[in-house]
Order: C-alpha cells, then structure tokens, then sequence
DNA sequence: TCTGGGGTCCTAGGACCC
DNA sequence: TCTGGGGTCCTAGGACCC
C-alpha cells in the first residue's frame, strides 16, 4: 500500500513561509531567467492565471489584485524540501523521494496500528506543524492510482486533504470521474490519441484491453492501465539508483554573439557539472556541449548544434572537463548567431577512476587530483566564499536574470528571518 | 526585447556481424 | 540475372515526469 503526498504549490508555498503578509495574496514564481511561470498560489490560479505562461505574456496583463512576483529560490525549496522529507522519513517505515516535493511512502504496515486516513492526517499535521507547509496525501494500492488519490485530496476540499483508495468501488468511482490526462503517465500526445479511440476517462483507460493499448502505444503505457485496476507493477525505489546522466544549462540573461563570452559560460557550466558528478562519487568518459539561438524567434535563422567527446579514462576533475567541452564547443560555434542557450551534459559513468589506462593514452593521471577537487568542493560548500576557475571569467554578464529573488532565510546567516 | 532546467525510459532504424 | 535470416549494439528522437 502506498501513500503518495506532495506538498501544495510547493514554491509558491515555501515563498509565503517567511512572508506571513502575504497571506491570502496571489503569487506567482518564476523560472530561471525570469522566462515563464512556474508555480501560482491558489489565489493566483483562481485569478485565472496559467502555469507556464511567459512572464513577459504576464506582465502585459491585469488583475484585478496584486500579483507577487518572485525568482526561483532553489536554494530556499531545496531546503524545505530536505525538512519534509525528514519528518517523512521519521514517520514512515520508508519513503521514495520522487521529486522537489512529492514522496511515495510505504504505508503497508500501517494498517495493523491506525487507519491509513488518520496515519495520512498524521503525516500531514505534522508537516505543517513543523515547516508551515500544507500537503496532500493519497493512499492507494498502486503508484499511479496514489497519484490519482492525491489528486482528489487536492481536488475536493471535502477531503481535508487525505484520500483513502483502499476500497475499489471507491477506485472505480473516482476513476469515472477524472479526465484520462489527469492520470500519472498521459501527457498530450497520448491523451490526444486515447481521445480520438473514445477513451476519455481513467476508468474507460483501465477497462481498455491490454492487447490493444500494447499495439496501439506501448509497454509503460500497458503498465499504467495494469495499475489502474489495482494490479501493482511500480515498487517503492527506497534507494535513489544512479544517475545515468547529469547536465547543466542555463538560458542566458542576454543574447550571447561574442566567442568569448560563450566560452565563459560553457567553462562554468562544465565546472558545475563536474562539481555534481563529484557530489554523486562518479567518474565520466561522455562530455557533450550544447548550443542553440532562440527557437521562438521567426527573423532569424535558427541555429542548434551538440559535439561530445569520449575520454579513453573516466574522470571527475574539473579541469579535464573543462578542457573536453570548450574543445567541443570549438567544434560547433559559429559567428553571427545569437545564443539563446546553452549547455554541458556529462554521461557514460564509472564508480571509479581506476580504469585500464590506454597505452596511448594522452590523458595522463593527474597527481592529487582527488585532494584539489575535494579542497574546492569543500571551501564552495563552506558558506566562507566561492572559488572557481579563471575560465569562466569573472563579470558573467551573460548570467541569468533573477530580479526578484527572496532571501535565502534558512541557509545564509545574513539573510535568516528576525522576530520582533 | 522577453518562452526553465533536469531527468528517465522506450522505440525505430542503421551499421555491422556471421 | 539472381542477393537470407537472425542477431547485437548504438543513436536519435519521441514521450513522459516534476
């Protein structure tokens, strides 16, 4: 049995944590760069606005009330996040977390001690308690159908935010009542397609044939129905496996035209990707590099290339990665567009750096790399300041645009919150 | 002027092998 | 003139997720 709680507009929420005036008001948070919206409060959604809309879009338009506007704050939601989990993690016998702000919670054993709505409307008054934060909580048999659960929770304020699915009349009735592309695993295309075959509930889903969902999609597709009808397939992932691939991009503040300033970016790019393959104790052999001008653009000529390089000897130092994508990169720039974008993917991952060194191998073992690489880390870490590379320079005008960030309240000292 | 960032999994098709 | 069948591996692209 699984219970699946997410926490309610999580960025949004975490924004009004420390800004008890806002209160009741709407706000809105922004992606990176300031590009499009991301997360509303309730009181925005009810003003009608949408996720993913652009923040110029935005702008342009009116409310009736004020709308508070604000920059991503990982570091803010990234800590947050980490006291939910914990509180989770205390109370439950286990718990997969899936993202930012969602965990899957092993609720099996529950049942012996408590109901699973009160252990659910215990999890959920004690993250409040404790963070401020409201969640939702969806108890079900099945991963996707705990989706669908949560989804009711939030839905229907009837519920209080805690749906028990154990009962299957009570599955098949919230089944018939939620738009097919509410189910965990239909994005548009799909649903456009199940649409189109008169398949428009989560209940005419489930009651699909296997063999012809399996011949007209496919397996992951054929799982989700299986789900649906009470057949468990998913398992708890307790232990997050490794990561296959790790990137790092970013949209730039301004256009980028001049060779050198795409050079700064990449190097830094690079260097924070090697600092997260290092976090994850992995080495890589794949280093690609990515660039592309603005796709929404329709007077200019779009431009989009990607050039990788494999290393005979998996590495984690930062210098060789560096060194591998502005190699890469000085395979796809060209002059005269106008970057939009662009990044630094790392893959092909080894648990170590002891590999068969290639007899022609130019990339010889560095000496104390692993003592550099772990002194940066920990001075980056320390709070006491910042040290990087010359490479990627030291003006970045090509940065990001975050103009209306919040503080860091609860991981910088200058910024914690004051009582009075 | 202005449209996020970071992931996973699956499939089709090509290259290559015997 | 006539050109099989079966397998593996890799990659690009599509679809999804938050």
């Amino acid at each position: 049995m699984f219970a699946l709680v997410d926490v309610n507009s999580f960025y949004a929420s975490c924004e009004k944590v420390f800004r008890p005036d806002l209160k009741g008001k709407p706000i809105v948070v922004v992606s990176n760069n300031d590009g499009c919206i991301i997360s509303l409060s309730r009181e925005a959604k009810q003003l009608g606005i949408k996720m993913g809309e652009p923040y110029f879009k935005f702008k342009e338009k009116s409310y009736p009330s004020r709308v508070y506007v604000f920059s991503s704050n990982y570091a803010l939601y990234a800590d947050l996040s980490s006291r939910v989990m914990q509180i989770l993690t205390d109370l439950a016998p286990a718990i997969e977390i899936y993202s930012i702000d969602e965990a899957f919670v092993n609720v099996s054993g529950v049942s012996h001690c408590m109901s699973l709505e009160a252990f659910g409307r215990q999890m959920r008054a004690q993250i409040l308690k404790n963070t401020g934060l409201t969640v939702g909580v969806g108890i079900a048999p099945t991963k996707t159908l705990a989706k669908l659960a949560n989804y009711a929770a939030k839905r229907w304020s009837g519920t209080g935010g805690v749906v028990d699915l154990s009962d299957r009349e009570r599955q098949r009735k919230l089944l018939a009542n939620v738009p097919v592309d509410e189910v965990w695993g239909v994005g548009r295309r799909i649903t456009k397609k199940l649409n189109a075959m008169g398949i428009s509930t989560a209940l005419a889903l489930a009651d699909a044939s296997s063999w012809v969902i399996c011949k007209h999609f496919n397996v992951v597709l054929e799982r989700t129905v299986r789900e649906l009808r009470g057949e468990p397939c998913l398992d708890l992932e307790e232990f997050t496996p490794t990561k296959q691939q790790i990137i790092c991009s970013r949209s730039f503040g301004h256009r980028i035209t001049q060779y050198e300033e795409m050079h700064q970016a990449i190097c830094a790019y690079a260097e924070r990707a090697a600092e997260k393959l290092r976090g994850e104790h992995q080495y890589c052999r794949f280093i690609s590099v990515f660039l592309r001008t603005s796709p929404h653009a329709d007077n200019e000529i779009y431009y989009g290339n990607q050039a990788s390089t494999i290393l005979m000897t998996p590495t984690n130092d930062s210098r060789d990665i560096i060194r591998a994508a502005t190699e890469a990169l000085g395979r796809i720039w060209l002059d005269g567009y106008r970057y939009m974008k662009a990044g630094v993917m790392l893959a092909d991952f080894f648990s170590t750096g002891v590999a068969q060194l290639n007899l022609f191998d130019d990339n010889r073992l560095r000496v104390n790399s692993a003592a550099l690489m772990d002194m940066i880390d920990s001075v980056n870490h320390s709070g006491k300041g910042k040290i990087w590379f010359a490479g990627q320079g030291i003006e970045k005008s090509w940065a990001m645009k975050r103009e209306m960030l919040s503080p860091a309240y609860t991981t910088r000292y200058a910024d914690l919150p004051v009582a009075r």
